[in-house]
DNA sequence: CTTGACCTACGAGAACCGTCGTAGTATCGT
DNA sequence: ACGATACTACGACGGTTCTCGTAGGTCAAG
């Protein structure tokens, strides 16, 4: 009974949920709408569904119930970026870090910022 | 009608085809029964969509029809990388990176090819 | 010519995904 | 006190994903 993998739609929501921290459906609800059209009952839903899943925590002591991620960020992005890594770049991560280049190419800043990383990295260890 | 993001079942199609070239679905259900259990009718089913989808092309001069990935190992990568970055990483690289790292921790060897990446991308420009 | 091996086509079912409408309940403003 | 407002719960539906069984066609060996 592991947290499963967040499919496309719950990972919006979870990203709501992180850079907004904790937070009722109504909120989450005008995040998104803000981007695109999205019915109440359905964030609703999804995060009804979320929290059964375990990808959520919920806080019913109020009325409005309040919502929060159940994994930090990160957590989940290790997990999406292994996930990915292993199913699709056989363990590479030079294939993947290729891949994800080729796809958007880098600003200046970012490529120091992947150099410094790597540094980093290397260097506490 | 661009091709579409390939499902986790079709990815382990296409990296056997990556991998062994135009091959038959008896051969690439050969290779995946070497991994799991797998019935022949669902690969076959499974490639008989893909082909649908514009994933596989297929090849039907002989018998056992012979079916081939559309796209390059490279081209799908950067897709699913593309697409991972935008949905789950806000567009940076440098987190992926590290999403990945702390998923699989990366040899020594890894980390001087990924040294090595990062000097030769930014070489050539 | 018949049988068995091998192939494709296809239907179907179970589970999941994303979406939304409706119903029911609590709360607030007047 | 009562109607409007704000919430949650829940069922349902259309689409997709993944799985497999069955049917039917071809071909070669006996």
């Amino acid at each position: 009974m592991s947290i499963p993998r967040p499919t496309d739609a719950e990972l919006e929501i979870l990203t709501v949920l992180w850079s907004r921290g904790p937070a009722t459906v109504r909120a989450v609800h005008e995040t998104i709408t803000g981007r695109r059209p999205a019915q109440y009952t359905t964030v609703l839903k999804q995060l009804q569904i979320m929290d059964e899943k375990g990808l959520v925590k919920r806080d019913e002591s109020e009325r409005a119930h309040v919502y929060t991620a159940a994994q930090p960020r990160e957590a989940t992005q290790a997990q999406l970026a292994g996930d990915l890594l292993a199913r699709g770049f056989a363990g590479s991560a030079t294939s993947l870090l290729l891949g994800a280049l080729s796809a958007k190419k880098p600003s200046k800043k970012e490529l120091a910022e992947l150099r410094k990383f790597l540094d980093d990295y290397e260097g506490r260890r």
